[in-house]
DNA sequence: TCAATCAGGACTGTGGTGGTCCTGATAGAA
DNA sequence: TTCTATCAGGACCACCACAGTCCTGATTGA
Protein backbone atom coordinates (compact mmCIF):
# COMPACT_ATOMS: atom_id res chain seq x y z
CA UNK A 1 0.00 0.00 0.00
CA UNK A 2 0.96 3.41 -1.07
CA UNK A 3 3.26 1.79 -2.47
CA UNK A 4 5.88 3.49 -5.27
CA UNK A 5 6.32 1.34 -8.69
CA UNK A 6 9.80 0.22 -9.16
CA UNK A 7 9.88 1.99 -12.35
CA UNK A 8 9.00 5.10 -10.88
CA UNK A 9 11.88 4.79 -8.89
CA UNK A 10 14.12 4.04 -11.77
CA UNK A 11 13.02 6.94 -13.58
CA UNK A 12 13.88 9.27 -10.53
CA UNK A 13 17.13 7.35 -10.75
CA UNK A 14 17.38 7.67 -14.38
CA UNK A 15 16.24 11.60 -14.53
CA UNK A 16 19.40 12.67 -11.60
CA UNK A 17 21.82 10.52 -13.93
CA UNK A 18 20.09 12.99 -17.13
CA UNK A 19 21.70 16.13 -14.68
CA UNK A 20 25.36 15.15 -15.53
CA UNK A 21 25.91 17.57 -18.00
CA UNK A 22 23.40 18.96 -20.59
CA UNK A 23 24.35 16.38 -23.64
CA UNK A 24 22.33 13.73 -24.80
CA UNK A 25 22.55 10.03 -23.60
CA UNK A 26 21.91 6.77 -25.18
CA UNK A 27 19.94 4.90 -22.63
CA UNK A 28 22.33 1.96 -23.27
CA UNK A 29 24.74 4.20 -21.60
CA UNK A 30 22.54 5.13 -19.14
CA UNK A 31 21.79 1.96 -18.23
CA UNK A 32 25.32 1.04 -17.86
CA UNK A 33 25.85 3.48 -15.21
CA UNK A 34 22.76 3.20 -12.68
CA UNK A 35 22.94 -0.43 -12.87
CA UNK A 36 19.84 -1.25 -13.79
CA UNK A 37 19.03 -3.64 -17.21
CA UNK A 38 18.84 -1.60 -20.73
CA UNK A 39 15.32 -2.93 -21.75
CA UNK A 40 13.93 -1.14 -18.53
CA UNK A 41 15.66 1.78 -18.59
CA UNK A 42 14.39 2.33 -22.15
CA UNK A 43 11.24 1.52 -21.37
CA UNK A 44 11.26 4.41 -18.43
CA UNK A 45 13.05 6.89 -20.79
CA UNK A 46 10.08 6.45 -23.58
CA UNK A 47 7.22 7.00 -20.58
CA UNK A 48 9.34 10.22 -19.80
CA UNK A 49 9.30 11.75 -23.12
CA UNK A 50 5.84 10.53 -23.58
CA UNK A 51 4.82 13.00 -20.71
CA UNK A 52 7.45 16.01 -21.99
CA UNK A 53 9.77 15.71 -18.78
CA UNK A 54 12.77 14.38 -21.34
CA UNK A 55 13.27 15.02 -24.78
CA UNK A 56 14.65 12.67 -27.19
CA UNK A 57 16.53 12.69 -30.22
CA UNK A 58 16.17 10.00 -32.77
CA UNK A 59 18.95 8.31 -35.31
CA UNK A 60 22.72 8.00 -34.44
CA UNK A 61 24.03 9.93 -32.11
CA UNK A 62 20.75 10.57 -30.63
CA UNK A 63 19.69 9.62 -27.11
CA UNK A 64 17.55 11.70 -24.28
CA UNK A 65 18.35 14.98 -22.40
CA UNK A 66 16.60 16.62 -19.59
CA UNK A 67 13.76 18.79 -21.22
CA UNK A 68 14.09 21.45 -17.91
CA UNK A 69 15.98 21.24 -14.71
CA UNK A 70 15.49 19.09 -11.63
CA UNK A 71 14.68 21.84 -9.44
CA UNK A 72 11.29 22.20 -11.97
CA UNK A 73 10.30 18.51 -12.28
CA UNK A 74 8.34 17.93 -9.11
CA UNK A 75 7.65 14.19 -7.40
CA UNK A 76 4.61 14.18 -9.05
CA UNK A 77 5.13 15.01 -12.29
CA UNK A 78 7.24 12.05 -12.40
CA UNK A 79 4.58 9.52 -10.61
CA UNK A 80 1.95 10.82 -12.73
CA UNK A 81 4.13 10.20 -15.87
CA UNK A 82 5.39 7.16 -14.82
CA UNK A 83 1.83 5.48 -13.29
CA UNK A 84 -0.81 7.95 -15.02
CA UNK A 85 -2.65 10.19 -12.21
CA UNK A 86 -2.41 9.70 -8.60
CA UNK A 87 -5.74 8.41 -7.24
CA UNK A 88 -6.04 6.86 -3.67
CA UNK A 89 -8.98 4.31 -4.39
CA UNK A 90 -10.45 3.29 -7.69
CA UNK A 91 -13.29 5.59 -6.87
CA UNK A 92 -11.32 8.60 -6.43
CA UNK A 93 -12.43 11.57 -9.11
CA UNK A 94 -9.30 11.70 -11.56
CA UNK A 95 -9.19 7.98 -11.53
CA UNK A 96 -8.79 6.57 -14.98
CA UNK A 97 -10.31 3.27 -14.15
CA UNK A 98 -13.60 4.53 -12.27
CA UNK A 99 -15.65 2.95 -9.76
CA UNK A 100 -18.24 -0.18 -11.37
CA UNK A 101 -20.13 0.37 -8.56
CA UNK A 102 -20.56 4.35 -7.57
CA UNK A 103 -24.27 3.81 -6.92
CA UNK A 104 -23.12 1.29 -4.12
CA UNK A 105 -19.92 3.01 -2.53
CA UNK A 106 -20.49 4.42 0.74
CA UNK A 107 -17.33 6.65 0.49
CA UNK A 108 -17.27 7.50 -2.78
CA UNK A 109 -15.92 11.19 -3.26
CA UNK A 110 -15.04 11.02 0.60
CA UNK A 111 -11.27 10.31 0.04
CA UNK A 112 -10.66 13.28 -2.41
CA UNK A 113 -9.69 15.19 0.57
CA UNK A 114 -7.00 12.72 1.01
CA UNK A 115 -5.74 12.49 -1.97
CA UNK A 116 -5.83 16.28 -2.35
CA UNK A 117 -3.53 16.83 0.66
CA UNK A 118 -1.12 14.14 -0.74
CA UNK A 119 -0.92 15.59 -3.93
CA UNK A 120 0.20 18.97 -2.34
CA UNK A 121 2.84 17.01 -0.06
CA UNK A 122 4.48 15.64 -3.18
CA UNK A 123 4.55 18.80 -5.64
CA UNK A 124 6.17 21.01 -3.22
CA UNK A 125 9.47 17.67 -3.60
CA UNK A 126 11.13 18.68 -6.75
CA UNK A 127 14.13 16.02 -8.14
CA UNK A 128 16.38 18.67 -7.03
CA UNK A 129 15.84 17.98 -3.47
CA UNK A 130 15.65 14.51 -3.88
CA UNK A 131 19.12 14.90 -5.68
CA UNK A 132 20.94 16.60 -3.01
CA UNK A 133 20.12 13.22 -0.69
CA UNK A 134 24.02 11.63 -0.93
CA UNK A 135 24.55 9.65 -4.19
CA UNK A 136 26.68 6.59 -3.40
CA UNK A 137 30.09 7.62 -4.88
CA UNK A 138 30.11 4.43 -7.32
CA UNK A 139 26.98 5.92 -9.06
CA UNK A 140 28.52 9.49 -10.34
CA UNK A 141 30.77 7.87 -12.49
CA UNK A 142 29.91 5.55 -15.00
CA UNK A 143 30.50 1.60 -14.32
CA UNK A 144 30.89 -0.13 -17.77
CA UNK A 145 30.26 -3.76 -16.20
CA UNK A 146 28.76 -3.98 -12.34
CA UNK A 147 28.97 -7.76 -12.37
CA UNK A 148 28.94 -11.05 -14.38
CA UNK A 149 25.62 -10.56 -15.49
CA UNK A 150 26.33 -7.48 -17.60
CA UNK A 151 29.17 -9.75 -19.33
CA UNK A 152 26.71 -11.67 -20.70
CA UNK A 153 24.57 -9.40 -22.17
CA UNK B 1 0.02 3.30 -7.77
CA UNK B 2 -0.72 5.34 -4.54
CA UNK B 3 -3.92 2.96 -4.73
CA UNK B 4 -5.61 2.41 -1.90
CA UNK B 5 -5.91 -1.39 -1.35
CA UNK B 6 -9.75 -2.21 -1.21
CA UNK B 7 -9.63 -3.91 2.48
CA UNK B 8 -8.59 -0.38 3.65
CA UNK B 9 -11.32 1.21 1.73
CA UNK B 10 -13.79 -0.72 3.39
CA UNK B 11 -12.07 -0.97 7.14
CA UNK B 12 -13.19 3.19 6.75
CA UNK B 13 -16.93 1.97 5.51
CA UNK B 14 -16.94 -0.98 8.27
CA UNK B 15 -15.57 1.70 11.10
CA UNK B 16 -18.07 4.32 10.01
CA UNK B 17 -20.98 2.03 10.41
CA UNK B 18 -19.50 1.47 13.54
CA UNK B 19 -20.26 4.80 14.44
CA UNK B 20 -23.77 3.94 14.63
CA UNK B 21 -24.34 3.77 18.31
CA UNK B 22 -22.31 2.59 20.80
CA UNK B 23 -23.42 -1.11 21.25
CA UNK B 24 -21.90 -4.03 19.88
CA UNK B 25 -22.53 -5.66 16.25
CA UNK B 26 -21.61 -8.49 14.47
CA UNK B 27 -20.02 -8.59 11.61
CA UNK B 28 -22.42 -10.61 9.86
CA UNK B 29 -25.00 -7.43 10.86
CA UNK B 30 -22.18 -5.12 9.41
CA UNK B 31 -21.64 -6.96 6.36
CA UNK B 32 -25.64 -6.73 5.33
CA UNK B 33 -25.94 -3.35 6.71
CA UNK B 34 -23.01 -1.90 4.04
CA UNK B 35 -22.98 -5.03 1.05
CA UNK B 36 -20.08 -6.11 1.45
CA UNK B 37 -19.70 -9.90 1.56
CA UNK B 38 -19.58 -11.18 4.96
CA UNK B 39 -16.41 -13.26 4.88
CA UNK B 40 -14.64 -10.02 3.82
CA UNK B 41 -16.01 -7.91 6.45
CA UNK B 42 -14.62 -10.23 9.36
CA UNK B 43 -11.21 -10.18 8.21
CA UNK B 44 -11.75 -6.00 8.00
CA UNK B 45 -12.67 -6.60 11.84
CA UNK B 46 -9.92 -8.91 12.72
CA UNK B 47 -7.44 -6.52 11.51
CA UNK B 48 -8.89 -3.45 12.92
CA UNK B 49 -9.32 -5.57 16.53
CA UNK B 50 -5.92 -6.57 15.91
CA UNK B 51 -4.83 -2.80 15.71
CA UNK B 52 -6.78 -2.19 18.52
CA UNK B 53 -9.05 0.08 16.71
CA UNK B 54 -12.08 -1.81 17.77
CA UNK B 55 -12.78 -3.96 20.48
CA UNK B 56 -14.43 -7.36 20.35
CA UNK B 57 -15.99 -9.22 22.44
CA UNK B 58 -16.46 -13.40 22.50
CA UNK B 59 -18.82 -15.64 22.56
CA UNK B 60 -23.20 -15.33 21.70
CA UNK B 61 -24.37 -11.72 22.03
CA UNK B 62 -20.45 -10.90 21.19
CA UNK B 63 -19.42 -8.63 18.22
CA UNK B 64 -17.05 -5.57 17.93
CA UNK B 65 -17.39 -2.26 18.62
CA UNK B 66 -15.25 0.93 17.93
CA UNK B 67 -12.69 1.31 20.83
CA UNK B 68 -12.38 5.28 20.86
CA UNK B 69 -14.12 7.77 18.59
CA UNK B 70 -14.00 8.47 14.90
CA UNK B 71 -12.39 11.87 15.72
CA UNK B 72 -9.63 10.30 17.09
CA UNK B 73 -8.85 7.83 14.53
CA UNK B 74 -6.84 8.72 11.82
CA UNK B 75 -6.84 7.81 8.47
CA UNK B 76 -3.20 6.85 8.26
CA UNK B 77 -3.97 4.69 11.80
CA UNK B 78 -7.06 2.76 9.28
CA UNK B 79 -4.14 2.42 6.50
CA UNK B 80 -1.29 1.14 8.85
CA UNK B 81 -4.23 -1.11 10.07
CA UNK B 82 -4.67 -2.51 7.05
CA UNK B 83 -2.10 -2.48 5.14
CA UNK B 84 0.85 -2.06 7.47
CA UNK B 85 3.75 0.25 7.83
CA UNK B 86 3.05 3.57 5.28
CA UNK B 87 6.09 3.05 3.04
CA UNK B 88 6.41 4.74 -0.42
CA UNK B 89 9.05 2.09 -1.98
CA UNK B 90 10.70 -0.90 -0.80
CA UNK B 91 13.77 0.96 0.65
CA UNK B 92 12.08 3.32 2.46
CA UNK B 93 12.58 3.23 6.22
CA UNK B 94 10.05 1.53 7.74
CA UNK B 95 9.24 -0.96 4.96
CA UNK B 96 8.94 -4.60 5.90
CA UNK B 97 10.24 -6.15 2.88
CA UNK B 98 13.69 -4.03 2.81
CA UNK B 99 15.80 -3.29 0.10
CA UNK B 100 17.61 -6.56 -1.56
CA UNK B 101 20.10 -4.28 -3.36
CA UNK B 102 20.52 -1.75 -0.61
CA UNK B 103 24.45 -1.02 -1.64
CA UNK B 104 23.32 -0.32 -5.64
CA UNK B 105 20.16 1.37 -4.59
CA UNK B 106 21.12 5.04 -5.68
CA UNK B 107 18.15 6.94 -4.21
CA UNK B 108 17.88 4.92 -1.05
CA UNK B 109 17.05 7.12 1.80
CA UNK B 110 15.50 10.01 -0.56
CA UNK B 111 12.36 9.05 -0.75
CA UNK B 112 11.95 9.56 2.92
CA UNK B 113 10.80 12.95 2.57
CA UNK B 114 8.11 12.42 0.49
CA UNK B 115 7.41 9.48 2.13
CA UNK B 116 7.51 11.73 5.66
CA UNK B 117 5.08 14.59 3.54
CA UNK B 118 2.95 11.95 2.89
CA UNK B 119 2.20 10.86 6.56
CA UNK B 120 1.87 14.06 7.83
CA UNK B 121 -0.72 14.86 5.01
CA UNK B 122 -2.53 11.66 6.08
CA UNK B 123 -2.27 11.93 9.52
CA UNK B 124 -4.24 15.43 9.48
CA UNK B 125 -7.52 13.73 8.48
CA UNK B 126 -9.40 11.92 10.45
CA UNK B 127 -12.61 9.38 10.08
CA UNK B 128 -14.75 11.91 11.66
CA UNK B 129 -14.21 14.55 8.73
CA UNK B 130 -14.60 11.63 6.34
CA UNK B 131 -17.80 10.80 7.44
CA UNK B 132 -18.60 14.16 6.91
CA UNK B 133 -18.87 13.52 3.47
CA UNK B 134 -22.38 12.64 2.21
CA UNK B 135 -23.62 9.19 3.01
CA UNK B 136 -26.22 7.70 0.66
CA UNK B 137 -29.23 7.37 2.36
CA UNK B 138 -29.58 3.71 1.20
CA UNK B 139 -26.64 3.00 3.51
CA UNK B 140 -27.90 4.68 6.87
CA UNK B 141 -30.52 2.26 7.20
CA UNK B 142 -29.57 -1.66 7.12
CA UNK B 143 -30.25 -3.59 3.63
CA UNK B 144 -30.72 -7.36 3.80
CA UNK B 145 -30.82 -7.79 0.45
CA UNK B 146 -29.23 -5.58 -1.84
CA UNK B 147 -29.57 -8.18 -5.01
CA UNK B 148 -29.94 -11.39 -6.41
CA UNK B 149 -26.06 -12.07 -5.33
CA UNK B 150 -26.71 -11.70 -1.79
CA UNK B 151 -29.97 -14.73 -2.00
CA UNK B 152 -27.43 -17.56 -3.65
CA UNK B 153 -25.29 -17.37 -0.69
C1' DT C 1 -24.64 -28.50 27.48
C1' DC C 2 -25.41 -25.98 23.39
C1' DA C 3 -25.36 -22.32 20.18
C1' DA C 4 -23.41 -18.06 18.61
C1' DT C 5 -19.55 -15.54 17.84
C1' DC C 6 -14.64 -14.23 17.38
C1' DA C 7 -9.49 -15.81 16.45
C1' DG C 8 -6.24 -17.38 13.55
C1' DG C 9 -4.70 -19.57 10.06
C1' DA C 10 -4.34 -21.79 5.18
C1' DC C 11 -5.68 -21.70 0.55
C1' DT C 12 -6.69 -20.17 -4.31
C1' DG C 13 -7.84 -17.14 -8.34
C1' DT C 14 -6.98 -12.80 -10.31
C1' DG C 15 -4.95 -8.62 -11.66
C1' DG C 16 -1.09 -5.55 -11.87
C1' DT C 17 3.68 -4.97 -12.39
C1' DG C 18 8.36 -5.84 -13.94
C1' DG C 19 10.93 -7.18 -17.44
C1' DT C 20 11.98 -8.77 -22.23
C1' DC C 21 11.64 -8.76 -27.04
C1' DC C 22 10.30 -7.51 -31.82
C1' DT C 23 9.44 -4.50 -35.77
C1' DG C 24 9.47 -0.09 -37.84
C1' DA C 25 10.88 4.90 -38.27
C1' DT C 26 14.46 8.34 -38.07
C1' DA C 27 18.89 10.61 -38.66
C1' DG C 28 23.74 10.98 -38.95
C1' DA C 29 28.06 8.85 -40.97
C1' DA C 30 30.63 6.53 -44.52
C1' DT D 1 23.19 6.34 -51.71
C1' DT D 2 23.74 2.96 -48.30
C1' DC D 3 24.54 1.60 -43.72
C1' DT D 4 24.33 1.80 -38.87
C1' DA D 5 22.83 3.46 -34.44
C1' DT D 6 19.13 4.94 -31.98
C1' DC D 7 14.29 5.92 -30.55
C1' DA D 8 8.99 4.62 -30.93
C1' DG D 9 5.48 1.75 -30.02
C1' DG D 10 3.77 -2.08 -29.42
C1' DA D 11 2.99 -7.26 -27.77
C1' DC D 12 4.15 -10.74 -24.69
C1' DC D 13 5.13 -13.54 -20.48
C1' DA D 14 6.47 -14.65 -15.48
C1' DC D 15 5.97 -13.43 -11.00
C1' DC D 16 3.89 -11.65 -6.86
C1' DA D 17 0.72 -9.25 -3.87
C1' DC D 18 -3.95 -8.91 -2.96
C1' DA D 19 -8.95 -10.12 -2.56
C1' DG D 20 -11.81 -13.31 -1.22
C1' DT D 21 -13.18 -17.80 0.79
C1' DC D 22 -13.09 -21.46 3.95
C1' DC D 23 -11.88 -24.29 7.97
C1' DT D 24 -10.92 -25.37 12.80
C1' DG D 25 -10.57 -24.01 17.49
C1' DA D 26 -11.52 -20.96 21.58
C1' DT D 27 -14.73 -18.23 24.18
C1' DT D 28 -19.02 -16.86 26.35
C1' DG D 29 -23.79 -16.33 27.36
C1' DA D 30 -28.31 -18.75 27.38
Amino acid sequence: MLRLSKLTDYAVVVLVRLDSGNVVQTSPGIAASIGIPEPTVAKVLKSLSASGLVTSQRGAKGGYRLARGLEDIGVGDVIRAMDGPIALASCVEGSVTGCDSSALCPVRGRWDPVNDAIQRALSGITLADMREASIPAMFRVPQPALGPADASR
